[in-house]
DNA sequence: TTGTAGGCGTTATCAG
DNA sequence: CTGATAACGCCTACAA
């Protein structure tokens, strides 16, 4: 049996109340009973139970998060943002795997609602969430993170998705390359969305033909990288080119590229997306656009608490400051014919 | 404010306690009123109060994880086997980033103690940890998972790090090498140690002199294989090869190695251990020791699961196999000397 | 400064 | 098969 206040209060010849307020800071308690109880609590190794009082207070410190895959680095990054901020907060984190699937994201959101976690950081809405507008409508605080939805421009954080996509491109562009393929998150993700909607927009910027073959949806993993990339390298006119909506997609491309004996950057220029970690030491350096991923977690976390503790619901889009990190892996066409 | 058990009753004309005997599947109840109840709770959105439930039953149906960096992809696809099989039994994961710090591990496992976790994944233990035999001895259900600590066989699921070790300085001295440093992790784990301990086994079982200086301690980390490496590249004989206690400590070391214009494998080979996803894109790819990884986390959380749900305490020591994984960035030694 | 009493939302036990 | 009641461990008016 673990002990109770009323252990506690017993052993210290006090009233239970007596014992809640010197947990509780209360300020109007005597130094002398402060200082027994504590002895005792210490004695006994108590520790207050989070359940009993969470029923009492209606707060629980613990929030969910959901994210499709904690084995992709980049919400790895994210997640560790927002547990530093949350733990430094008093506040815990429910991790959860989506696997970006509409049911397990419903089923974790009625069990974290079960649990009455003090709100959600959310890396993994899919464009028109009927989910998100129930929070929004329940005024129940949430922060999208890396994602957003149609037609809610608040509690989110992203980067600009559209402005990394042209970045991306358009350096290509400038390379020389005009047969640039791209290699897309899963359509049903804003972010993939609008990585693709930059990569268009810098066609049109530079007057080159848009081709529907030579974009293909992948899901933001390796695996997916190199079905894609496969297909490309089939084409009567293989692209010179590819941009990937994400570094997992661009290593899956490399693998089958250089498994067909073609050579990174000779053979094709490549360009990621995210700039995890480990995107400087794969072969060859892979340039990529880099987003601010622990900071993303840790603003989402800041921004919550805000929801949280003072009850300001309302919290703006933040955009963060991506970035074009140039290492080895594009290099200006050449124009031979391969 | 939420709506309750009460509301639920009372709007089906029954008593709360009918409502929550259908809420929990009891037997004996009638169909009628079951329809009649499930109709109203999906009426009015009900999702039982888990925080109340939770101070009737003592059970959260929620666990505890602690380990040093969720941004480690070890420790991530730890993380990911675990909460997989926690989530098909109905349990979530409350994750926590220790930094390998016993002060915060100290911390969380007393927030976690007061939230109530029915159980602990310890990835974190440090070798002679007093909050481990403390578990021990009060039979709160925890498993450690690729950690162990001295004297304590048992509730752990490991490889064989000797024998990891072993095998990666044997697969070393077979091309060769003579002169082989090792990075070790963090000396106050376990696992740092017992590849030590086999890296050393290698070298009596060869008779090859062990030399101090040809061991440095790293951090599990890209930047201590960076630091440890660089001081090996300014002894007076370098070594020719390189045995590194995880991938990124191996990393950290390559990065080292060809910023200073050396080559891998040509002037140094690198072996590395764990076989993170990535350890197959960095270049060269690196031959490391494979563990398996989710498997481990996912085994964790079925031991942890049999303690809590069938009250066998005592589980055993778990040994996985590891295996050395082949690929480039190893070589036969250059008999001229860099 | 401290004690008293009631209630947070469930479930478990006991009646009926 | 269903209702009544107490209890889980804590907090918080209110009273003293």
């Amino acid at each position: 049996m673990n002990t109770t206040i009323k252990d506690v209060a017993e052993l210290a010849g006090v009233h239970p109340s007596t014992v809640s307020r010197v947990i509780n800071n209360d300020s109007r308690i005597s130094e002398k009973t402060k200082e027994k109880v504590i002895l005792i609590i210490n004695k006994l190794g108590y520790t207050p139970n989070a359940i009993a009082r969470g029923l009492k207070t209606k707060r629980t410190y613990t929030l969910g998060m959901l994210i499709p895959d904690i084995t992709n680095p980049f919400f790895a990054e994210i997640a560790r943002g927002a547990e530093d901020v949350a733990n430094a907060n008093g506040f815990n984190i429910i991790l959860c795997n989506t696997d970006d699937k509409l049911k397990k994201e419903r089923i974790y959101l009625e069990i974290l609602k079960g649990k009455r976690v003090d709100g959600l950081i959310l890396g993994t809405a899919h464009i028109k969430d009927k989910s998100i507008l129930e929070l929004e409508r329940k005024k129940f605080p949430y922060i999208l993170v890396s994602r957003n939805i149609e037609g809610l421009d608040k509690n989110c954080i992203i980067v600009d998705d559209v402005e990394g996509g042209m970045m991306a491109t358009e350096y290509l562009i400038k390379l020389g390359h005009r047969r640039i393929a791209h290699i897309t998150g899963p359509l049903k993700t804003r972010s993939a969305l609008n990585r693709l909607k930059g990569y268009k927009l810098a066609f049109k910027k530079y007057e080159i033909e848009y081709r529907d073959e030579l974009v293909g949806e992948g899901d933001f993993r390796i695996k997916g990288g190199y079905q894609v990339m496969k297909r490309f390298l089939k084409l009567a006119e293989p692209p010179t080119a590819i941009f990937a909506a994400n570094d997992l997609l661009a290593l899956g491309a490399m693998q089958v590229i250089q498994k067909k004996n073609f050579r990174i950057p000779e053979d094709f220029s490549v360009v990621g997306f995210n700039d995890i970690k480990l995107a400087s030491f794969v072969y060859p350096p892979l340039t990529t656009i880099r987003q601010p991923m622990l900071e993303m977690g840790a603003l989402a976390v800041k921004m919550l608490l805000k929801i949280i503790e003072e009850g300001e619901f309302n919290q703006r889009k933040e955009v963060l400051e991506s970035k074009l990190i140039i290492r080895e892996s594009c290099k200006k066409i050449n124009k031979i014919k391969i």
